[in-house]
DNA sequence: GTTGACCTTCCAATGTTGGCAAGGTTTACA
DNA sequence: TGTAAACCTTGCCAACATTGGAAGGTCAAC
Protein backbone atom coordinates (compact mmCIF):
# COMPACT_ATOMS: atom_id res chain seq x y z
CA UNK A 1 0.00 0.00 0.00
CA UNK A 2 2.11 2.99 -1.09
CA UNK A 3 0.67 6.21 -3.06
CA UNK A 4 2.20 7.32 -6.88
CA UNK A 5 4.95 9.06 -5.20
CA UNK A 6 6.76 5.67 -3.69
CA UNK A 7 5.40 3.47 -6.15
CA UNK A 8 7.31 5.18 -8.89
CA UNK A 9 10.30 5.71 -6.73
CA UNK A 10 10.77 2.09 -5.91
CA UNK A 11 9.81 1.14 -9.97
CA UNK A 12 12.27 3.67 -11.72
CA UNK A 13 8.86 4.63 -13.59
CA UNK A 14 8.25 8.03 -13.29
CA UNK A 15 4.71 9.33 -11.64
CA UNK A 16 4.21 10.46 -14.94
CA UNK A 17 4.79 7.56 -16.69
CA UNK A 18 2.52 5.77 -14.30
CA UNK A 19 -0.56 7.67 -14.77
CA UNK A 20 0.35 7.89 -18.97
CA UNK A 21 0.58 4.31 -19.41
CA UNK A 22 -2.97 3.56 -17.35
CA UNK A 23 -4.31 6.17 -19.73
CA UNK A 24 -3.25 4.16 -23.15
CA UNK A 25 -4.21 1.04 -21.27
CA UNK A 26 -0.48 -0.42 -20.94
CA UNK A 27 -1.69 -0.90 -16.79
CA UNK A 28 -4.53 -1.11 -15.64
CA UNK A 29 -6.33 1.13 -13.59
CA UNK A 30 -5.11 1.56 -9.99
CA UNK A 31 -7.11 1.28 -7.14
CA UNK A 32 -8.23 4.41 -5.55
CA UNK A 33 -8.45 5.75 -1.96
CA UNK A 34 -11.73 7.07 -0.69
CA UNK A 35 -10.30 10.69 -1.40
CA UNK A 36 -8.95 9.38 -5.27
CA UNK A 37 -5.43 8.60 -4.58
CA UNK A 38 -3.89 6.05 -7.02
CA UNK A 39 -2.97 3.41 -4.18
CA UNK A 40 -0.04 0.44 -5.58
CA UNK A 41 1.15 -2.93 -3.69
CA UNK A 42 4.60 -4.24 -3.84
CA UNK A 43 2.93 -6.56 -6.75
CA UNK A 44 1.84 -3.95 -8.79
CA UNK A 45 5.14 -2.16 -8.20
CA UNK A 46 6.84 -5.65 -9.76
CA UNK A 47 4.92 -5.17 -12.81
CA UNK A 48 5.96 -1.38 -13.30
CA UNK A 49 10.00 -2.68 -12.96
CA UNK A 50 8.86 -4.92 -15.52
CA UNK A 51 7.60 -2.04 -17.86
CA UNK A 52 10.71 -0.14 -16.97
CA UNK A 53 13.16 -2.67 -17.89
CA UNK A 54 11.53 -3.60 -21.27
CA UNK A 55 11.44 0.33 -21.43
CA UNK A 56 15.10 0.03 -21.19
CA UNK A 57 15.67 -2.81 -23.52
CA UNK A 58 13.84 -0.22 -26.55
CA UNK A 59 10.72 -2.39 -26.34
CA UNK A 60 7.76 -0.04 -27.80
CA UNK A 61 4.90 0.20 -25.41
CA UNK A 62 2.56 -2.03 -27.80
CA UNK A 63 5.75 -4.35 -27.80
CA UNK A 64 5.36 -4.56 -23.74
CA UNK A 65 1.90 -4.96 -23.80
CA UNK A 66 2.04 -7.73 -25.78
CA UNK A 67 5.23 -9.23 -23.28
CA UNK A 68 3.22 -8.35 -20.12
CA UNK A 69 -0.08 -10.48 -21.46
CA UNK A 70 2.69 -13.49 -22.07
CA UNK A 71 4.09 -12.61 -18.48
CA UNK A 72 1.20 -12.91 -17.15
CA UNK A 73 -0.19 -16.23 -19.45
CA UNK A 74 1.24 -19.45 -17.30
CA UNK A 75 0.62 -21.22 -20.64
CA UNK A 76 2.59 -19.18 -22.72
CA UNK A 77 4.83 -20.99 -25.41
CA UNK A 78 8.95 -19.33 -25.33
CA UNK A 79 8.65 -19.01 -28.92
CA UNK A 80 6.26 -16.23 -28.97
CA UNK A 81 8.47 -14.56 -26.41
CA UNK A 82 11.41 -15.00 -28.50
CA UNK A 83 9.97 -13.97 -31.55
CA UNK A 84 9.20 -10.64 -30.21
CA UNK A 85 12.51 -10.23 -28.71
CA UNK A 86 14.25 -11.22 -32.16
CA UNK A 87 11.96 -9.17 -33.72
CA UNK A 88 13.03 -5.90 -31.98
CA UNK A 89 16.94 -7.15 -32.26
CA UNK A 90 16.36 -7.49 -36.27
CA UNK A 91 14.36 -3.95 -35.76
CA UNK A 92 17.19 -2.69 -33.59
CA UNK A 93 20.24 -3.81 -35.58
CA UNK A 94 18.48 -2.17 -39.30
CA UNK A 95 18.47 1.48 -37.25
CA UNK A 96 22.32 0.95 -36.18
CA UNK A 97 23.24 -0.07 -39.73
CA UNK A 98 21.21 3.36 -40.72
CA UNK A 99 22.95 5.36 -38.04
CA UNK A 100 26.25 3.81 -38.74
CA UNK A 101 26.11 4.36 -42.83
CA UNK A 102 26.16 8.42 -41.26
CA UNK A 103 28.15 7.83 -39.23
CA UNK A 104 30.84 6.68 -41.93
CA UNK A 105 29.72 9.26 -44.44
CA UNK A 106 30.49 11.66 -42.11
CA UNK A 107 33.62 10.41 -40.78
CA UNK A 108 34.79 10.12 -44.29
CA UNK A 109 33.62 14.02 -44.90
CA UNK A 110 35.69 15.50 -42.16
CA UNK A 111 38.79 13.72 -42.29
CA UNK A 112 39.20 15.82 -45.63
CA UNK A 113 38.20 19.08 -43.79
CA UNK A 114 41.24 20.94 -42.91
CA UNK A 115 39.20 22.63 -39.78
CA UNK A 116 40.81 25.66 -39.66
CA UNK A 117 40.42 29.01 -40.47
CA UNK A 118 39.49 28.45 -44.40
CA UNK A 119 35.95 28.50 -45.62
CA UNK A 120 36.92 25.46 -48.45
CA UNK A 121 35.06 22.31 -46.83
CA UNK A 122 34.24 19.02 -48.34
CA UNK A 123 31.38 18.31 -45.51
CA UNK A 124 29.32 21.77 -47.31
CA UNK A 125 30.10 20.48 -50.62
CA UNK A 126 28.69 17.38 -50.30
CA UNK A 127 25.96 18.72 -48.80
CA UNK A 128 25.73 21.06 -51.81
CA UNK A 129 26.00 18.47 -54.51
CA UNK A 130 23.75 15.75 -52.81
CA UNK A 131 26.90 13.19 -52.25
CA UNK A 132 26.46 11.56 -55.36
CA UNK A 133 22.57 10.22 -54.65
CA UNK B 1 9.61 29.74 -61.40
CA UNK B 2 7.96 26.07 -60.42
CA UNK B 3 5.04 25.79 -57.86
CA UNK B 4 6.07 23.57 -54.42
CA UNK B 5 5.07 20.23 -56.34
CA UNK B 6 7.76 20.91 -58.75
CA UNK B 7 10.13 21.82 -56.49
CA UNK B 8 8.99 19.31 -53.86
CA UNK B 9 9.76 16.77 -56.78
CA UNK B 10 13.14 18.37 -58.49
CA UNK B 11 14.63 18.41 -54.44
CA UNK B 12 13.25 15.23 -52.84
CA UNK B 13 11.49 17.13 -49.86
CA UNK B 14 7.53 16.58 -49.98
CA UNK B 15 5.46 19.45 -50.17
CA UNK B 16 4.58 18.91 -47.24
CA UNK B 17 8.16 19.42 -45.53
CA UNK B 18 8.74 22.36 -47.28
CA UNK B 19 5.80 24.09 -45.83
CA UNK B 20 6.64 22.71 -42.67
CA UNK B 21 10.48 24.37 -42.63
CA UNK B 22 9.29 27.63 -43.86
CA UNK B 23 6.53 27.51 -41.05
CA UNK B 24 9.45 26.56 -38.32
CA UNK B 25 11.83 29.37 -39.91
CA UNK B 26 14.28 26.59 -41.37
CA UNK B 27 13.66 27.98 -44.66
CA UNK B 28 12.94 31.97 -45.23
CA UNK B 29 9.21 32.66 -46.68
CA UNK B 30 8.69 31.25 -50.01
CA UNK B 31 7.53 34.05 -52.40
CA UNK B 32 4.09 34.00 -53.88
CA UNK B 33 2.46 34.41 -57.02
CA UNK B 34 -0.88 36.97 -57.19
CA UNK B 35 -3.41 34.68 -56.30
CA UNK B 36 -1.11 32.75 -53.10
CA UNK B 37 0.71 29.70 -54.81
CA UNK B 38 4.25 29.71 -53.68
CA UNK B 39 6.47 29.57 -55.99
CA UNK B 40 10.07 28.79 -56.15
CA UNK B 41 13.62 29.19 -58.36
CA UNK B 42 16.32 26.61 -59.15
CA UNK B 43 18.00 28.23 -56.51
CA UNK B 44 15.54 27.61 -53.93
CA UNK B 45 15.76 23.50 -55.31
CA UNK B 46 19.25 24.03 -54.68
CA UNK B 47 18.81 24.49 -51.40
CA UNK B 48 16.20 22.60 -50.45
CA UNK B 49 18.54 19.34 -52.25
CA UNK B 50 21.13 20.85 -49.16
CA UNK B 51 18.15 20.51 -46.61
CA UNK B 52 17.44 16.88 -47.81
CA UNK B 53 21.02 15.78 -47.90
CA UNK B 54 21.95 16.56 -44.58
CA UNK B 55 18.01 15.47 -42.77
CA UNK B 56 19.47 11.62 -44.91
CA UNK B 57 22.85 11.82 -43.05
CA UNK B 58 20.44 12.54 -39.56
CA UNK B 59 21.05 15.78 -38.76
CA UNK B 60 18.44 17.96 -36.64
CA UNK B 61 16.81 20.71 -37.98
CA UNK B 62 18.23 22.98 -36.04
CA UNK B 63 21.90 22.03 -36.50
CA UNK B 64 20.94 22.31 -40.07
CA UNK B 65 20.06 26.18 -39.77
CA UNK B 66 23.58 26.47 -39.03
CA UNK B 67 24.92 24.30 -41.29
CA UNK B 68 22.66 26.68 -43.94
CA UNK B 69 23.84 29.74 -42.53
CA UNK B 70 27.72 28.72 -42.91
CA UNK B 71 26.83 27.51 -46.58
CA UNK B 72 25.72 30.96 -47.29
CA UNK B 73 28.55 32.20 -45.37
CA UNK B 74 31.53 32.86 -47.71
CA UNK B 75 34.06 34.04 -44.33
CA UNK B 76 33.82 30.94 -43.17
CA UNK B 77 35.71 28.73 -41.07
CA UNK B 78 35.52 24.93 -42.32
CA UNK B 79 36.42 24.43 -38.13
CA UNK B 80 33.13 25.34 -37.72
CA UNK B 81 31.54 23.20 -39.95
CA UNK B 82 33.44 20.28 -39.29
CA UNK B 83 32.50 21.03 -35.44
CA UNK B 84 29.29 20.23 -36.20
CA UNK B 85 29.67 17.39 -38.42
CA UNK B 86 31.67 16.00 -35.32
CA UNK B 87 29.83 16.83 -32.56
CA UNK B 88 26.63 15.24 -34.48
CA UNK B 89 29.03 11.84 -35.18
CA UNK B 90 29.90 11.47 -31.06
CA UNK B 91 25.78 11.78 -30.91
CA UNK B 92 25.29 9.31 -33.12
CA UNK B 93 27.84 6.94 -32.20
CA UNK B 94 26.36 7.60 -28.54
CA UNK B 95 23.20 6.12 -29.91
CA UNK B 96 24.33 3.56 -31.71
CA UNK B 97 26.40 1.97 -28.55
CA UNK B 98 23.06 2.51 -26.84
CA UNK B 99 21.33 0.50 -29.51
CA UNK B 100 24.20 -1.97 -29.45
CA UNK B 101 23.91 -2.39 -25.65
CA UNK B 102 19.79 -3.48 -25.80
CA UNK B 103 20.69 -5.70 -28.34
CA UNK B 104 24.00 -7.20 -26.96
CA UNK B 105 21.21 -8.20 -24.20
CA UNK B 106 18.77 -9.30 -26.12
CA UNK B 107 20.67 -11.69 -28.23
CA UNK B 108 22.05 -13.10 -25.13
CA UNK B 109 18.90 -13.51 -23.52
CA UNK B 110 17.39 -15.12 -26.56
CA UNK B 111 20.16 -17.51 -27.04
CA UNK B 112 19.27 -19.23 -24.08
CA UNK B 113 15.31 -19.35 -24.71
CA UNK B 114 13.93 -22.67 -26.02
CA UNK B 115 12.11 -20.98 -28.20
CA UNK B 116 9.57 -23.56 -28.17
CA UNK B 117 5.73 -24.63 -26.64
CA UNK B 118 7.32 -24.55 -23.12
CA UNK B 119 6.47 -21.77 -21.17
CA UNK B 120 10.18 -21.11 -19.26
CA UNK B 121 11.95 -18.00 -20.87
CA UNK B 122 15.15 -16.34 -19.71
CA UNK B 123 13.51 -13.24 -21.31
CA UNK B 124 10.99 -12.86 -19.42
CA UNK B 125 13.09 -14.11 -16.31
CA UNK B 126 15.51 -11.07 -17.05
CA UNK B 127 12.58 -8.34 -17.28
CA UNK B 128 11.19 -9.61 -14.66
CA UNK B 129 14.41 -9.62 -12.17
CA UNK B 130 15.08 -6.00 -13.32
CA UNK B 131 18.04 -7.90 -15.00
CA UNK B 132 20.77 -7.14 -12.15
CA UNK B 133 20.66 -3.66 -12.92
C1' DG C 1 -4.16 25.21 12.22
C1' DT C 2 -0.92 26.34 8.98
C1' DT C 3 2.71 24.98 5.93
C1' DG C 4 4.69 22.13 2.67
C1' DA C 5 4.71 18.00 0.26
C1' DC C 6 2.00 15.24 -1.95
C1' DC C 7 -1.94 14.03 -5.06
C1' DT C 8 -5.59 14.95 -8.89
C1' DT C 9 -6.88 16.28 -13.94
C1' DC C 10 -6.16 18.88 -18.06
C1' DC C 11 -3.42 21.25 -21.52
C1' DA C 12 0.69 21.89 -24.09
C1' DA C 13 5.03 21.06 -26.02
C1' DT C 14 8.94 18.33 -27.91
C1' DG C 15 10.47 16.66 -33.52
C1' DT C 16 9.37 14.94 -38.02
C1' DT C 17 6.20 13.22 -41.02
C1' DG C 18 1.83 11.76 -43.03
C1' DG C 19 -3.06 12.17 -43.76
C1' DC C 20 -7.46 14.31 -44.38
C1' DA C 21 -10.83 18.01 -45.11
C1' DA C 22 -12.72 22.10 -47.20
C1' DG C 23 -12.03 25.35 -50.37
C1' DG C 24 -9.58 28.17 -54.14
C1' DT C 25 -6.69 28.02 -58.74
C1' DT C 26 -4.82 26.39 -62.80
C1' DT C 27 -4.50 23.41 -66.71
C1' DA C 28 -6.12 20.54 -70.26
C1' DC C 29 -9.41 19.00 -73.16
C1' DA C 30 -13.98 18.64 -75.42
C1' DT D 1 -17.14 28.17 -72.94
C1' DG D 2 -17.63 24.71 -69.79
C1' DT D 3 -15.95 21.32 -66.98
C1' DA D 4 -13.12 17.97 -64.81
C1' DA D 5 -8.75 16.78 -63.05
C1' DA D 6 -4.84 18.07 -60.83
C1' DC D 7 -2.89 21.21 -58.36
C1' DC D 8 -2.58 24.68 -54.54
C1' DT D 9 -4.00 26.84 -49.82
C1' DT D 10 -4.71 26.52 -44.54
C1' DG D 11 -5.73 23.97 -40.56
C1' DC D 12 -6.35 20.16 -37.61
C1' DC D 13 -5.26 15.36 -36.13
C1' DA D 14 -2.17 11.39 -35.68
C1' DA D 15 1.97 9.10 -34.35
C1' DC D 16 5.99 8.14 -30.58
C1' DA D 17 7.38 8.71 -25.33
C1' DT D 18 8.10 11.96 -22.19
C1' DT D 19 8.18 16.23 -19.70
C1' DG D 20 6.42 20.47 -17.98
C1' DG D 21 3.09 23.50 -15.92
C1' DA D 22 -1.33 25.25 -13.98
C1' DA D 23 -5.13 25.02 -10.84
C1' DG D 24 -6.94 22.82 -7.21
C1' DG D 25 -7.70 18.99 -3.53
C1' DT D 26 -5.46 16.00 0.39
C1' DC D 27 -2.29 14.51 3.76
C1' DA D 28 1.34 14.73 7.26
C1' DA D 29 4.19 17.05 10.39
C1' DC D 30 4.99 20.42 13.50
Amino acid sequence: MMNIGKAAAASGVSAKMIRYYESIGLLPAARRTDSGYRFYTDEDVHVLRFVRRARDLGFAVADIGELLALWHDQGRASADVKRIALGHVAALERKIAELQGMVDTLRMLAAHCHGDARPDCPILTDLDAGGGR
